[in-house]
DNA sequence: ATACCTGTTTCCCG
DNA sequence: CCGGGAAACAGGTA
């Protein structure tokens, strides 16, 4: 379930095991989330390690541990965290699981689409410090997204909006909102947009990415009632404003939700 | 059985 | 070199 607010609120299940030293680690032997990086290496440098501090930058997440060691971490489409107690059997799923004295941390990803990574420095790695500015930031600009749709005029907004080299954090049921609350269609082409329309998405960005952040982010609930959130998921929903049936189809290679009155793609 | 899925990377095309 | 799109990755669920 992880876009911008759910990892957020899944970074957070951890915070139990802030300043506690790490016993042991349990690493899956199979897990794609390892890609290159040495499971070996990765048990020696956790193994009594102490858990610092953590945060999160769109949908990647960064722990800090003590002896110059950082954890990257990625839920891709299934990963999720947890806490448990001592007692914890690892499950089949579980790609690392941190033992401490009196609590478990898990990382779980049964399709394997996250990744972690490793790195050992003074500093926070190189790849953390270049991710692109987030949604949430004031450095966030009109002229930012306006750039963006100039250099991918040919792509459809909802396919550009899930590029996170621009939207660090948007997944597929923000996007859809973000569209549906600017009535823009998810086809419609990025260098199509009036300066209106993107200032209408502009805002719209801010307000689902900080409406996320304060309803899920804060409790791992769902967003406000009234949101598309609510009905986007399988066929047969109704817009909450235009009361019609919504329409769903693939677009920008995902399904893709709107509402064929609010979002029309040409005006005839 | 079949289709679908809140994500990213890789590969191929023009 | 680039931008854009499809496929691949893998397992659970309906």
């Amino acid at each position: 379930m992880p876009e911008l607010a759910e990892v957020a609120f899944a970074c957070r299940q951890w915070d139990i095991g802030l300043g506690k030293f790490i016993k042991k680690v349990h690493v899956h032997p199979k897990s794609r989330v390892f890609r290159d990086l040495s499971r070996k290496q990765l048990v020696r440098e956790l193994t009594g390690a102490k858990l610092l501090s953590s945060s999160t930058h769109g949908k990647q997440m960064l722990f800090q541990l003590s002896g110059n060691r950082w954890l990257g971490l990625h839920l891709g489409m299934t990963g999720n965290l947890t806490s448990d107690t001592p007692s914890y059997t690892c499950q089949k799923h579980d790609a690392l699981v941190i033992f401490q004295s009196c609590k478990v941390l898990v990382f779980r990803d049964p399709r394997q689409f996250g990744r972690l990574r490793l790195h050992i420095g003074t500093i926070p790695p190189e790849w953390w410090a270049n991710l692109p500015v987030s949604m949430l930031d004031p450095e966030f600009t009109l002229s930012f997204l306006l750039k963006a749709c100039e250099r991918h005029a040919k792509r459809p907004m909802k396919a550009l909006l899930l590029d996170q080299r621009y939207f660090q954090g948007m997944g597929n049921w923000m996007a859809d909102e973000v569209l549906w609350r600017a009535e823009i269609h998810p086809a419609l082409r990025a260098g199509q947009m009036s300066r209106e329309q993107t200032l209408k998405i502009f805002n719209q960005i801010k307000f689902v990415a900080r409406g996320a952040m304060k309803s899920v982010g804060e409790h791992g609930g769902d967003p406000p009632r009234g949101w598309l959130f609510h009905v986007r998921w399988k066929d047969g929903g109704y817009c909450p404003k235009a009361k019609i049936p919504l329409v769903r189809e693939e677009i920008g290679g995902r399904t893709s939700c709107w509402c064929p009155t609010l979002q029309k793609l040409s005006y005839d």
